[in-house]
DNA sequence: GCGACAG
DNA sequence: ATCTTGTCGC
């Protein structure tokens, strides 16, 4: 898959801050692809020894969520975890996985937020606009705001997610007697779509099957590529 | 200054 | 995110 438009991710911290901002002001807040066919989920895993990061993107197709591509990279880890600059540091492995990809997904999930974020522009949103695909944030956990009210908790009841007074997204129980999830808008996906969509592809877990199959995938995929690592360096050393 | 803080 | 085995509860 062609990547649309061309990242410079070499940048400081307050130079990745300026970028964000101005970013946020020119997303759409609206829409969301119609009965999408193709839906991916993409995740990142880091080694900590050896500065290393992996990323893998699982194609599915609804409604019926079969597995149609997977895809694996990997990379050197290259900007440090700060809250609200995660696109930083998961951004190129992500892009390097999409790129390898045959089909072009119609939607994207992402483990983070999108809109639901200190500037309004999460890795969901950033990466979303880098590939020209609508895109939607899955967080396991929250980063700005509260809920508006008590999240009930029978399955599938969801709140709005405040930040500050601005509506950021929804707070989604997945499954009874289980933590919500965070859903927000990426890019060019409406609030509300973006909780239809999550909706649409969840399987059985609290997590929707894209990311966790990319969840499962990346896991995999990183213990593949150490042991092989540790072999070269046993038949070099 | 203090506390919060995606993955 | 990662370090880690078995164990308790939905
Ligand atoms: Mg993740």
């Amino acid at each position: 898959m062609r990547i649309a438009r061309e990242p410079r991710w070499s940048l400081t911290v307050s130079e990745a801050i300026d970028l964000q901002k101005r970013m946020a002001s020119c997303l759409s807040l609206r829409g969301g692809p119609r009965n999408a066919r193709l839906v991916a989920g993409a995740d990142v895993a880091y080694d900590p020894s050896v500065q290393r990061c992996f990323a893998a993107v699982v194609v599915l197709e609804r409604p019926h969520l079969e597995v149609v591509e997977e895809v694996t990279a990997d990379a050197t880890v290259s900007f440090p975890y700060v809250p609200g600059l995660l696109s930083f540091r998961e951004g190129p492995v992500i892009v390097e996985a999409f790129s390898k990809l045959k089909v072009r997904p119609q939607v994207v999930f992402f483990d983070a937020h999108g809109y639901a974020h200190p500037r309004r522009f999460g890795l969901a949103c950033h990466i979303g606009y880098l590939l020209d695909i609508p895109s939607v944030g899955c967080a396991k956990s929250v980063l700005v705001g509260e809920p508006q009210r008590a999240l009930p908790e029978k399955a599938l009841s969801w709140v709005w997610l405040i930040d500050k007074g601005e509506r950021v997204g929804a707070v989604l129980r997945t499954q009874t007697g289980r933590r919500p999830i965070y859903v927000s808008p990426g890019y060019r996906v409406g609030f509300l779509a973006a909780i239809r969509l999550v909706s649409e592809v969840l399987g059985k877990f609290r997590v929707p099957e894209p990311t966790r199959l990319a969840d499962i995938l990346v896991e995999r995929h990183k213990r593949k590529y150490l042991q092989q690592r540790g072999v070269r360096e046993r038949l070099t050393s």
